[in-house]
DNA sequence: ACTGCCGGGAG
DNA sequence: CTCCCGGCAGT
């Protein structure tokens, strides 16, 4: 059905390409603790259902994905839907709004994508190397978290659930949205899970506050952190909404039907905040993974894609393989396009937050200035990127946001020079991003001469003589760090 | 002293 | 190639 179309549309991802991209992203960031064969585990239909969803947003564009999703039936929209919520993490929430405008947008339960690692891409994904072993803790307890919360055995109908939601409505202003909150706080005030009805319907702003606590508690408690973090950043700025402080909502769902609930809530509340998440829809965020070998410009839009292409072309593994060690994570970078204004999107364009990149205190503090040279970059590598990109690059904003452990935790973005090969050559991405005239061709004239030591903490002092083994290669022969580069 | 890593060597 | 390490230089 849906598998079969999407599959035959989908033009990046391989076989499995949903399920892949998902559950891989999850991998990555807990590389060394996961089962790298969890991937594969679980129902195709629901993956490749999702994946078409996502194949089409990223290769199709704004109107085929638009089209594409309509194209779903609303009853499918379990499986496909909870697939837009995975992805949306990677596109910066920007198939969010389509989902809910459409009404797809019903499931962000983690059973779509079984599996331990498959549990939490997004909370996987974005919680992300930035520090593998506060990841792997994190994403620990998520995956904790995740399986007594919601166990996916337990669907009930829930009276929220059939909560009429308009759904053509259009983007609108604060009053409407506030407006719109009103209403459905109203539709939901019977609704068990409504702490505090008798409020919703006079007092928008105590209200609104309300349903983001909710929101929040949703998010994070049954769907990942990355949730919780996408919320925050995106949607509900003021609501960093870590599990702590929600833990009366959080509770109370969890004890109730949190699945559907936060399946309700989740729908809900994109007409509730229908403002910033159609914001990022109109902003059309395109996420792109970009090759950072050196010579090797590639963009795919698939995580699983470039890391296949990595592993395949650059590291010189089976491609059939689906095991993986991480390694690919370091070659490659996940750009934002911003398809449409770039004063809009500037603002929007800092997707790392804070409140998710769980801070490490020992990586490097970030770059500025990536997006403009990325750019650049991306302009000249036309002859391997795919149709979106290449057409898009010239006008758009691109940001580049990298998946890696070593990126900082801090808010802005970093490029991360993190090729094995390409970093001894890096003049030519990364030295462009570094505003040093050091590095520049200047330091040519000068053979011989060492370049200048690196701010940046290198794998020893990261990690430690004891953690030798989670050295970069280069770390470990005594060479010039790979992954933490100045 | 510690650290990063160049240069060079072994396999 | 990969892997290792002496030794230099910066901190």
């Amino acid at each position: 059905m849906d598998s079969r179309y999407i599959l035959d549309k989908s033009s990046v991802g391989s076989r499995g390409g949903g399920a892949d991209f998902n559950c891989r992203a999850g991998r990555s960031v807990l590389r060394d603790s996961r089962v790298p064969t969890a991937d594969k585990s679980g129902p195709m239909p629901a993956y490749t259902n999702g994946s078409v969803l996502y194949k089409f947003v990223m290769d199709g564009g704004l109107a085929a994905e638009v089209k594409s999703e309509k194209s779903f039936p609303k009853g499918n929209g379990l499986t496909s839907g909870g697939r837009i919520l995975h992805d949306m993490e990677k596109t910066g929430l920007g198939d969010q709004k389509d989902a809910g405008s459409n009404g797809v947008l019903k499931k962000a339960s983690p059973a779509h994508c079984p599996g331990i690692n498959g549990q939490m891409p997004g909370s996987l994904m974005h919680l992300d190397i930035r520090n593998p072993g506060k990841q792997a803790e994190l994403a620990n307890n998520f995956r904790a978290a995740q399986g007594q919360n919601v166990p996916p055995t337990e669907r009930q109908p829930h009276p929220s659930s059939h909560i009429p939601v308009p759904r053509n409505r259009k983007p609108s202003g604060h009053a409407d949205k506030e407006v719109m909150a009103a209403t459905v706080l109203t539709s939901l005030s019977t609704s068990p899970m409504v702490l505090h009805p008798s409020s919703a319907p006079t007092v928008p702003e105590p209200a609104s506050r309300g349903w983001k606590e909710v929101l929040s508690a949703s998010y994070s408690s049954s769907t990942s952190g990355n949730w919780s973090w996408d919320a925050s950043d995106q949607s509900v700025p003021s609501t960093p909404s870590p599990p702590l402080s929600n833990e009366n909502n959080k509770n109370f769902l969890l004890s109730s039907q949190a699945d559907d609930i936060c399946e309700d809530v989740t729908e809900s509340t994109h007409f509730m905040f229908e403002d910033p998440i159609p914001r990022k829809r109109k902003n059309s965020m395109k996420v792109m993974f970009k090759c950072l070998w050196k010579n090797c410009e590639k963009v795919l839009s698939t995580s699983s894609g470039i890391q296949r292409h990595i592993r395949t072309v650059h590291l010189g593994r089976n491609s059939d393989s689906d095991y993986s060690d991480g390694e690919e994570d370091f070659y490659y970078s996940e750009i934002e396009v911003n398809m449409d204004s770039l004063t809009e999107g500037m603002s929007n364009l800092t997707p790392t937050s804070p409140t998710t990149a769980a801070p490490p205190p020992v990586f490097p503090p970030p770059l500025t200035d990536v997006p403009h040279s990325e750019h650049i970059n991306m302009n000249g590598s036309q002859s391997h990127a795919p149709t979106l990109l290449s057409q898009s690059a010239p006008s758009t904003l691109c940001h580049i946001r990298t998946d890696h452990a070593y990126q900082g935790p801090v808010n802005h973005v970093r490029t991360a020079s993190t090729g094995e090969k390409r970093q001894p050559a890096s003049s030519t991405h990364t030295a462009v991003n570094k505003t040093h005239a050091l590095v520049t061709p200047a330091s040519k004239s000068t053979p011989g001469t060492r370049k200048p030591r690196g701010e940046a903490k290198k794998c020893r002092k990261v990690y430690g003589m004891e953690k030798k083994d989670m050295w970069c290669t280069a770390c470990r022969w005594k060479k010039a760090c790979q992954r933490f580069t100045d």
